[in-house]
DNA sequence: CTAACTGCAAAGTGTTTGCACTCTT
DNA sequence: AAGAGTGCAAACACTTTGCAGTTAG
């Protein structure tokens, strides 16, 4: 259902750090690729975990250092834009979300404004879902005016 | 684009606080129409920040076991199952995630699985869209089981 | 040799909890 | 009167920051 995360070889790390801008440390390569083979969205504390297998003197601080170095250069990414602090939904009906990943405003979008979601395959077994909700990411008018300005 | 948000009267309250076997207070009645009156997702914080001016001594403990007191009861809901940690995305692709909103597991689903999303209006204005994602949420098969028993 | 990175500890957020007091029912 | 809710402060969990020592380029 993934892609085989073939774990990408010493050189080809070597590479990809150079070109992020990132210089190539024990740590941070036993990091990445334990966070590639770790297919499971994982947080700070279980890529912490995870790695202290193979480096047990590895500090909390610099799984956090090093996974806020693969964000920045797009290595990585975030599951949610909206971790960090609770955010509070008043409509309770099923619609979907515009978001601005910059000022994190959030915009509804009601149901009819979308054709309905339609699925081409089963989901994963047993799996119950409840309701659906599509996010679209991007800059709002005022973020992308001030993006352009930079 | 939102229903009018008819703030609702304090009779409609006392019976949707009762319905929810909560008792009726002042600071409990002013947070929820302070809530209902911000349509812009607001953050605990935030809501904070507005009722101050309307009770100048509530604290924000109080707002945060109101607004847990609201989730609860099902009168609000959160934006994002996983504001609170921080959780990580290997695959760089466009694609979905179904989410189980009890144990938090996030699987991928590829792009290739949905009909692509269409929308039929126009976004607000200037916003531009860099991405889009479905989250399914719901129960994995054995969140399900456990919440069967009980 | 210099700049970048690590480990550790301290400081910051955002959120929950415990307790004495007050208010709703 | 009993139970629920409030305010305040302390405790917590998650994340960032500062710094001295180490390592990569």
């Amino acid at each position: 259902m993934q892609p085989p995360a073939a774990t990408p070889s010493m050189d080809e790390l070597r590479r990809t750090f150079r070109e992020a801008g990132l210089s190539f440390t024990h740590q941070r390569m036993v990091l990445y690729r334990a966070v590639q083979e770790m297919r499971s969205h994982p947080s700070p504390e279980a890529i912490y975990e995870k790695v202290r297998g193979e480096i047990p003197s590895i500090s909390l601080g610099t799984v956090y250092k090093n996974i806020r170095a693969f964000l920045d250069a797009g290595l990585l990414r975030e599951v949610s834009p909206h971790h960090g602090t609770l955010r509070l939904e008043t409509n309770l009906e099923e619609h979907h979300h515009l978001v601005c990943t910059r000022c994190k405003t959030i915009v509804d979008l009601e149901e009819t404004d979308l054709e309905p979601v339609r699925l081409k395959c089963q989901l994963p077994g047993g799996f119950r879902v409840d309701r659906y909700n599509v996010e679209f990411r991007g800059l709002c008018a005022s973020c992308a005016k001030m993006s352009e300005l930079s």
